[in-house]
DNA sequence: TCTGGGGTCCTAGGACCC
DNA sequence: TCTGGGGTCCTAGGACCC
C-alpha cells in the first residue's frame, strides 16, 4: 500500500529474527519458496530472481488490521475478530438470497477506505465459510467473493475440490490419518463415520466433521474472551554466553509482558522464566533453563514481575552455555476483581498500581523508550535482527507519509 | 554463519475424595 | 475363590490455529 513499486514482485515476510518466511506474495510461492523455509535458504532466490525480504512490522500490520476491521463493523453488528487479518460476521438478519453483491460491496468498501484487497466467504457455518473464502482467494472468477449458503450444488462442488488437509482445524497428523484411511477431499471427510472421526481425530475433528456437513458448533462469540496466558519471547540476534545479557533480555521482556496484561485489565497469578540455546546447533552443547514460581498476590505491576523473572533466572542459573533464545510467561490471568481477598493481608498498598498508571500515561504519550525500569542499551547483542524492515508508516511521527503538493 | 512468536483446547493418567 | 462405584482436580503432552 505505501510502496507501490513492491506490487506484483515476488516478496517474503520473515519472522523475527529475520529467521524464516511467514509470509509470500503469490509470485513468491510461484518461484518455490516454502513456509518456513529459513531465510539464508533463500539467499538464491534473491540473487536470481529477484525475490525481495522485508523484515516483520507488527505495529504496522496491526494498525492497519484495525483499520481494515472497523470498515467491517460497518457492515454487520455480530462482528467477531479471528486473528490479525480474518474476522467473522453474522449474516443473520441481512435479507437471504444470492448475498454476492453485499459480499462485493464490502470488498470494494474495505479497498476503498484502507487500501488493502480483502476477500468473502458465505457460507452456513465458520468452517465452511473459511472453505468458501479459500476458494474466492484463489480463483480470479470469483472476483474475491464465493457464497455457498443456499447452493447445494456449488457447495459439493467445493468440498469435493478442498484437499483435506486445507480444511480448518485440520493439520498435518490428522491430514497424515485421513490420508491413511483412503480420504482425500473435504468431501471424503463428511462421509467418514462419527466413529471412525472420534477415534482418529478426537472429540474437536468430529466438531470440524460436523461444521463440514453444515451444522453450525463453533458459535459467533461477542468479544474475544480474556487471555489466560501471555508470552513475551526473542530468539536473540547472536548467542549470547554473558548471563548479565541473558537476564537484561529476560528484564526487556518482562516489562513488555506487564504492559500487555495491564493494557487487557488483567493480573498474572504467576510467572515462567525461560532461556535456551540453539536447538539447531547440534554439535554445541545444549541447555534448556526454565522456572516457575506463583506471586503471593496476582500482579501486572512490572517491578514485581521483573523482580520475580530475575529471581527465577538466577536460581536457575548455569553459566557457560550460549543462550539463542530467552523469555517469560505469565499464567493464571484474571480479572482484579475476580481475585479472591486475602485473609492475612489488610489494607492494599496502593502505590504500585498508581506508579504503573503514570509510566503508562507517559508511555502512550511519548513512546516506550521514554521511562523504564533499567532500560537495555539498544546495541545489546541480544537485540533480535531486523534489517529489512518498513518504516511505521501509520505509528509515527516520523514515518508519516508526506504528499508532495 | 543463518531456522519465529503467540495463543487455545483436549486427553490420558495419576492422585485424591466419599 | 472373592476385592465397588462415582466423582474432581491437576499436569504434561499433543493436537490445532494465526
Amino acid at each position: 500500500m505505501f510502496n507501490p513499486s513492491l506490487e506484483r514482485k515476488a516478496i517474503a515476510v520473515l519472522s523475527g529474527n529475520d529467521g524464516c518466511a511467514i509470509a509470500r506474495s503469490a509470485e513468491a510461492k510461484a518461484l518455490g519458496v516454502q513456509m518456513g523455509e529459513p531465510a539464508f535458504k533463500l539467499r538464491h532466490y534473491v540473487e536470481k530472481n529477484g525475490l525481495i525480504l522485508m523484515s516483520s512490522n507488527f505495529t504496522l500490520y496491526g494498525d492497519l488490521s484495525s483499520r481494515v476491521m472497523s470498515v467491517l463493523a460497518t457492515f454487520s453488528p455480530g462482528i467477531s475478530v479471528y486473528s490479525i487479518d480474518e474476522a467473522f460476521l453474522d449474516l443473520d438478519g441481512l435479507p437471504l438470497g444470492d448475498m454476492t453483491p453485499w459480499c462485493q460491496e464490502v470488498r470494494a468498501t474495505v479497498l476503498r477506505w484502507t487500501g488493502i484487497p480483502i476477500s468473502v466467504g458465505v457460507a452456513p457455518t465458520k468452517t465452511l465459510a473459511k472453505l468458501a473464502n479459500r476458494m474466492a482467494k484463489r480463483s480470479p472468477r470469483t472476483g474475491g467473493c464465493l457464497d455457498l449458503s443456499g447452493h447445494p450444488e456449488w457447495l459439493q462442488r467445493a468440498l469435493k475440490q478442498t484437499p483435506v488437509g486445507d480444511v480448518w482445524g485440520i493439520g498435518r497428523q490428522f491430514a497424515g490419518h485421513c490420508g491413511v484411511a483412503g480420504i482425500r477431499t473435504a468431501w471424503d471427510l463428511t462421509q467418514a463415520s462419527d466413529g471412525w472421526v472420534k477415534k482418529a481425530m478426537g472429540a474437536v475433528g468430529l466438531r470440524t466433521v460436523m461444521e463440514l456437513r453444515g451444522t453450525a458448533v463453533h458459535a459467533l462469540e461477542d468479544g474475544p474472551a480474556d487471555k489466560q496466558t501471555t508470552c513475551v519471547s526473542r530468539s536473540f540476534g547472536e548467542a549470547v554466553e554473558d548471563f548479565g545479557q541473558v537476564r537484561d533480555a529476560v528484564v526487556s521482556f518482562a516489562t513488555r509482558a506487564a504492559q500487555k496484561i495491564r493494557r487487557d485489565g488483567l493480573v498474572a497469578g504467576g510467572i515462567q522464566a525461560f532461556a535456551h540455546t540453539d536447538r539447531f546447533r547440534q554439535d554445541q552443547p545444549q541447555h534448556i533453563l526454565s522456572g516457575t514460581l506463583r506471586f503471593a498476590t496476582p500482579t501486572s505491576s512490572t517491578p514485581a514481575i521483573i523482580a520475580a523473572a530475575t529471581r527465577l533466572l538466577e536460581a536457575n542459573r548455569e553459566d557457560g552455555y550460549g543462550y539463542k533464545k530467552a523469555g517469560i510467561l505469565l499464567f493464571e490471568l484474571v480479572r482484579p476483581e475476580d481475585v479472591p481477598r486475602d485473609l492475612f493481608s489488610s489494607a492494599k498498598d496502593p502505590r504500585p498500581e498508581a506508579l504503573m498508571k503514570a509510566v503508562d500515561g507517559l508511555t502512550d504519550r511519548m513512546g516506550r523508550a521514554v521511562i523504564g525500569f533499567g532500560l537495555p542499551a539498544k546495541d545489546a547483542p541480544w537485540r533480535a535482527k531486523s534489517e529489512h524492515r518498513s518504516p511505521n508508516w501509520t505509528t509515527q511521527w516520523e514515518d508519516i507519509p508526506v504528499v508532495k503538493a
